[in-house]
DNA sequence: TATTATTGTCGCAAAATGCGACAATAATAA
DNA sequence: TTATTATTGTCGCATTTTGCGACAATAATA
């Protein structure tokens, strides 16, 4: 973490989503000591592709790899310049051999949305965190600095690409029923869609491939797995 | 350009669309005797908003206020350091006086897109640059670093936001005629568009206001003047 | 064998889209 | 004045997409 291996200046944040009981959910850290809570983020080194920087750090907090990931904005503005927040986090996890203070400078950070698979995902806190875990989008902590606004703007912009690219299975197991798809889309819209018109429209598109059936042990006709390709 | 003032690492590219004689044009500019051709950016005042930035150069560039103005992506990749480039720029303007040694350390890049009414506009070169000028889009010369994939992204975002959002209109002037804008329409998603179902879409979206009739002098029915809003 | 809840699919109306055609019109030519 | 020509505003109709309800099939239970 010392300085001098990292772009000053810039930082990324990432809004992962995940899905479970029917709820869109996003990872949130809360820093050691200070009642902070703030989205999974890092620094760039000075000789890594700023996509692999946000790699490298899902990879830590989530253990996976090859994740659906999205960048979506830069956050620029001085407003979201404050050093006594950071001050707080670097003080509370004092280790006065390393110079930390190349974080009181201002960073304009680039913010990253990643969709994964929720079962599959060990939650894990950095050195400068103690509890690193899932949120429902709408019952979030209090988040530091801008990162509220990041999350809207994630949420907005997974809206506005869930139609337009085909994302959603990502948020699911490789196998998986035509409900929970529904289910998915139905927690990023925000809205009940009706049942007759998805399916139809998601079979349309060509890409899934239908698989054996699920029985569920209910007293009722057994869905088919799907999978994406 | 003092290095105190500015955020290291940190730059803007501007992609800045206009239109002209049925082509999608952009705003180049070349460097002092180098042979570079590039984008119009620059840098962050240290006390400044990343996007009053770009908004700052905008009007530098183009001598216009309020354009509009939409982010798309951020570029990170260490293959885009190239600081023989960037020598070759600075000593084309040997400024002894001035240290910009900070200009060859490894930058990011936040790329926008502007669109803007091209009569208004007089491309005005900086201190660097000696000429600025519009180009087809298609006909682009050979840009330096990694700007001919900003263009390429950027083209494919305004593609993607054209019918999304309502920003066509801002290539032409405040008021313009059916047939102008299905040409802006035509140029930017390079392809024909059905005269009738482009110019009932419009209308039905509820946005155009008619305003009188624009007679060329030419022997034919003559055309409405729309405008938004 | 009847019941129940859920699933896959279909039918039909409503809305959106693609495409051609017609009448209106502004200037010119006869 | 009248015919001609090119372009515009609009409409009609076929096609496609979408919204919404309904029906039969089915897995387990009573």
């Amino acid at each position: 973490m010392q300085g001098d291996n990292y772009l000053h200046h810039i930082a990324y944040d990432s809004v992962i989503f995940g899905f479970s009981g029917e709820k869109l959910k996003i990872l949130i850290l809360e820093y050691h000591n200070t009642g902070l809570f703030a989205l999974p983020g890092g620094f760039v080194r000075k000789d890594e592709n700023l996509n692999d920087a946000v790699q490298r750090g899902l990879k830590e907090r989530t253990g996976l790899d090859q994740i659906y990931l999205e960048q979506f904005y830069t956050f620029g503005d001085v407003a979201r310049y404050k050093p006594e927040v950071m001050k707080q986090i670097i003080q509370a996890n004092h280790t006065p051999d390393e110079d930390l203070s190349w974080l009181l400078d201002r960073f304009i950070t680039v913010a990253y949305y990643a969709l994964i698979n929720y079962a599959e995902v060990v939650p894990t806190p950095d050195a400068l965190s103690d509890s690193c875990g899932w949120y429902d989008v709408d019952q979030l902590p209090p988040l530091m600095l801008d990162h509220a606004q990041i999350v809207q703007k994630a949420l907005e912009t997974l809206r506005e690409n869930i139609n337009r690219k085909l994302v959603g299975g990502n948020l699911l197991p490789a196998r998986f029923t035509m409900k929970e798809l529904q289910h998915v889309y139905e927690a990023i819209l925000g809205e009940k869609l009706h049942r007759g018109t998805f399916q139809r429209k998601m079979l349309s598109l060509g890409v899934l491939q239908r698989h054996e059936k699920q029985y569920s042990g209910a007293a009722n006709k057994a869905p088919f797995l799907y999978s994406f390709g």
